[in-house]
DNA sequence: GTCTATATATTGATAGAC
DNA sequence: GTCTATCAATATATAGAC
């Protein structure tokens, strides 16, 4: 398939298609007939591309990396100090913060659905907390933290998720927003 | 149907069945064939007892608050100080290590599980959290945080919350261990 | 209250004409 | 690469004899 050619635009527009409503209704929650009728193909064309439902979710799941690497890297090339670059971090949660709320973290609730019955599939989604995780980690190395960088990651991980499953929960984005600050107020002081 | 008849034994069996599947599977993970099998007892036979699969949810959430509530009420009656009885929450979730590590907190995975496409239903499993945000407030109430203590048992909800979805990502019960230590030094230094 | 048989819809997936 | 037709398995749920 050649790059530009119309089969990866289609491939493209089926898995944006794919990403969107696995973060809305689940894996499990989105049926074959769900995507074939969000992207207005037809069944035949998407199995053409894909031959399963869940080499989709791979490919959502690989589009979903780029998209949060790119972000970092961007970060990256910023000249600021470790600390700013933290808080941006502690920001992207809650960057979109009515998609927040309303459907969760992506990676942490496909994280979730998938560690149930799917714990194949579930290694692949880890992929994407081990992206922030290993960026996070030189992060705090970089602050100087030494051995504790590994922990810290893991750690501010854990805060972030917390954060996202309750207001979630809730539906509560000034709990988002407060939980936040307190998050970034644990950054600070580091 | 009477106390202590076999209807409501069979009742009970279903129950406490659909609440392990529910746990390890996913609710959608488990089918109505699942929890026959598992029962030993007839389709119908369940479909006497529970109109829906819905409603066996419903039961089983019940259920769940029920245990839940006994173990609160029996940390109340003994007669040990507001801190240690926040602690003794937080030990409630290395409590089954195993468990956790392995299926996720029961009621985080649910209520997760549940807000993407059946939030009437999570309306329901959300009661779970709301019976131990209101005890754990009363808790903080006593300790003297006067109009905080409703944010900080939200703070400590999220917190633990946060533990468990990466310890069940990570399948690690060392870092379990290491989050839980840490949190509970935050109660005491409270 | 127990047990068997079956209905009906939906699932993921395939075959093959164009 | 596009489109139609259909398969086999499974899902939840129901009817009704015993």
């Amino acid at each position: 398939m050649n790059i530009g050619s119309k089969g990866e635009k289609t491939r493209g527009d089926i898995v944006n298609c794919a990403k969107r409503l696995f973060y809305e209704q689940g894996y499990e929650g989105t049926s074959f007939s769900d995507i074939v009728e969000a992207s207005g193909l037809y069944r035949g064309n998407i199995y053409h591309y894909f031959k399963t439902k869940d080499e989709i979710l791979k490919a959502v799941i690989g589009q979903h990396f780029e998209e949060f690497n790119d972000l970092l890297v961007k970060w990256d090339k910023q000249d600021i100090d470790p600390r700013e670059k933290l808080l941006a971090f502690s920001t992207v949660i809650i960057g979109r913060q009515g998609e927040l709320v309303e459907y969760g973290c992506p990676i942490g609730s496909l994280n979730t659905e998938l560690a149930k019955d799917r714990r194949d599939l579930q290694h692949a989604a880890r992929s994407l907390f081990d992206l922030f995780r290993d960026w996070l980690a030189v992060r705090f190395r970089e602050l100087g933290k030494g051995e504790e960088a590994e922990a810290l990651a893991l750690h501010l991980l854990g805060r972030a998720q917390g954060i996202a499953v309750i207001a979630h929960v809730y539906q509560d984005e000034a709990l988002l927003k407060s939980e936040t600050a307190q998050l970034r107020n644990w950054i600070e002081k580091l």
